[in-house]
DNA sequence: ATGACGCTTGCACACAAGTGCATTTGCATC
DNA sequence: GATGCAAATGCACTTGTGTGCAAGCGTCAT
């Protein structure tokens, strides 16, 4: 039995044959603006119907840009970065690009297979939603004509696009907001993934309360998620005295937490302790949980990024921060004033 | 100031002409058997190296097959669709596949715009995860040799691929699961958007209790989300006697549905109520809910697909149904006996 | 010395598109 | 009817790759 390496994708010379006119008429037939007549245009337009024809935008995307647009990401499980996925793919689509997604580790060697993918494709722009390249990838890309886009990676690294949100001001709004409520005993909760963004909400925080002379015990238990959440809790609250204000890096870690605190120690909230999250995952608007959050403003920076991939090139690339949005729910005690 | 189309992406007779070697062997370097000298591939290599050139697979897809996979989804930010769409891509990754994502609306129209993209980058196959495409278009990817799978879409359409879930045997074992646990009154909440899944899972729980001389009462108050089960709820309780078993088609509505028969009517689980759902998403588990409910076996259905791909031609499309795992948690009441 | 054989290598073509340029066609005007 | 002009069409080249075929080269046996 032999190989026979099917092809049966029908090609435009094939449109041509039944439609009786020449592989060009094909090709301005499906080119804005090329010089056709209505009776060639209509017969190819039959003729590609019935043979159920598309144009082959790879073949297409030797000559002019591929229109691809690739996204490297982890841990798309994540709620908040299953709604950033969703966000990207939804306004990269619709400014005409076509999306491919790289599921990666976080570690280098993952992130970097994925960027060389990346160039094999010759994707007119990387997105890189989680891990970190380095800095000579990028730069190979960059020397290829490929713009990289950085979210949410706080990480220095020079040559390409940046955007993020602004963990500074969410640490130190943080603070005020427990403060306000009258908290006495604070703590503040993160994950042993120690990814840039993370440390400096913790930074801030932590260096806020100084300067307001509070002391601040920093809980980290496993990775960004519920159980390690639950687990902090659990250390906290096992303690002689636990905190009665809590900042919670993340929404995921912050459910989990609430969940300790009150099946477990019995607490309620906002009464014995009042909790801030940040990412405003749709789970903490649950009327279990009714979580005081910081929204991060990921429509805005959609159309940011497609307007970064407008330009012709990489105009200055630098970085781009965005304010997180203050979202005021139950988990706080509203202000003694 | 003249356009000037930027093409700065190095390619393989650029690398020939500063490794002083014809292009072919800068190619043949590149491919796996072919036969080049040690010294050639070095000097290759080095060249390569030093430009930062990546061999070109949209040109390489011309001749071959593209090795690309469209995924068709909506919905992305459900945690059941994430979780599917993660499982997917890393299995469809390790088998060399390289995934472009199509997120989309369900409507008709929607999934034929995904399907036509997905031709037009000539991917070797599609897998839809929601919606569903039209028989036509079907056939047109059929005939142009791309597969097509469909991924818990019970809708009868020939010549593709379609795995799914059992759903008539959730129905089924959701009911047995109440009925041992004692419950009198049933009731089951669905949402508006009656996809064929759904309404198979209804169905058969209906039709079963119907069998064993039980009435259900069936609700609907949205589509498949949290306010829905919520809202699903609020109504149920709100007349004379309220159910005091209930089967919510998928875990969204019942968190909702659970959240609300607590807080809003102060019931507890599995006293009051005994509450089955599907899906075995996360937060499912959590100490707020511990949800009963039928997991669905994402890798199992994974691996099938990558061996689906794997086959040459559509070795006679069909039908494969795998079998939902029952998750015992406790939101059900253990049996009587 | 010469032919046989094997390993490399380059040429040229294929893949599927877009497009500049020259040619042909169609139509109106003189 | 001849001329002029614009629109339509086809040829041939381009994009980047893989590969069949034949030629080149070196080794070994006869």
């Amino acid at each position: 039995m032999s190989e026979q390496e099917r092809r049966p994708f029908v090609s435009a010379r094939t449109v041509a044959e039944r439609a009786g006119v020449s592989r060009s008429a094909v090709s301005r037939t499906f080119t804005d603006g090329a010089s056709v007549s209505e009776e060639t245009r209509r017969k190819v337009l039959e003729a590609a119907s019935e043979l159920g024809y598309h144009v082959n935008h790879l073949a297409r995307g030797l000559r002019e840009r591929s229109n691809i647009v690739c996204l490297v990401v982890a841990d798309m499980t994540t709620p908040i970065r299953a709604r950033l996925v969703d966000v990207l793919t939804r306004k990269l689509q619709a400014a005409g690009k076509v999306i491919m997604i790289i599921n990666t580790g976080t570690d280098e060697e993952s992130v970097a297979a994925a960027l060389r993918q990346t160039l094999n494709y010759r994707a007119d722009a990387t997105v890189v939603l989680s891990g970190t390249p380095s800095a000579k990838l990028i730069e190979t890309s960059l020397a290829n004509g490929q713009q990289v886009i950085l979210i949410n990676r706080d990480d220095p690294l020079t040559g390409c696009h940046n955007l993020s949100v602004d963990n500074a001001m969410a640490g130190r709004e943080a603070f005020f907001l427990l403060r306000r409520a009258g908290c006495k005993r604070l703590a503040l909760v993160t994950s042993t993934a120690s990814t840039a963004s993370l440390l400096e909400r913790e930074r801030v925080f932590v260096e806020v309360a100084k300067d307001a002379g509070m002391a601040v015990t920093v809980m980290a238990a496993g990775p960004t998620n519920y159980a390690s959440g639950y687990e902090s809790a659990r250390r906290l609250f096992g303690r002689s005295d636990g905190p009665d204000g809590v900042f919670c890096v993340t929404d995921l870690l912050a459910l989990g937490f609430m969940d300790a605190a009150r099946h477990e120690f019995g607490l309620t909230l906002p009464n014995d302790l009042c909790l801030v999250g940040f990412d405003d995952i749709d789970e903490g608007d649950w009327q279990s949980y009714k979580l005081t959050t910081f929204a991060q403003p990921f429509a805005a920076m959609g159309d940011h990024l497609v307007e970064l991939l407008g330009q012709t090139v990489a105009a200055e690339a630098g970085r781009r921060i965005f304010e997180p949005i203050p979202i005021w729910r139950k988990s706080v005690r509203p202000s003694a004033e």
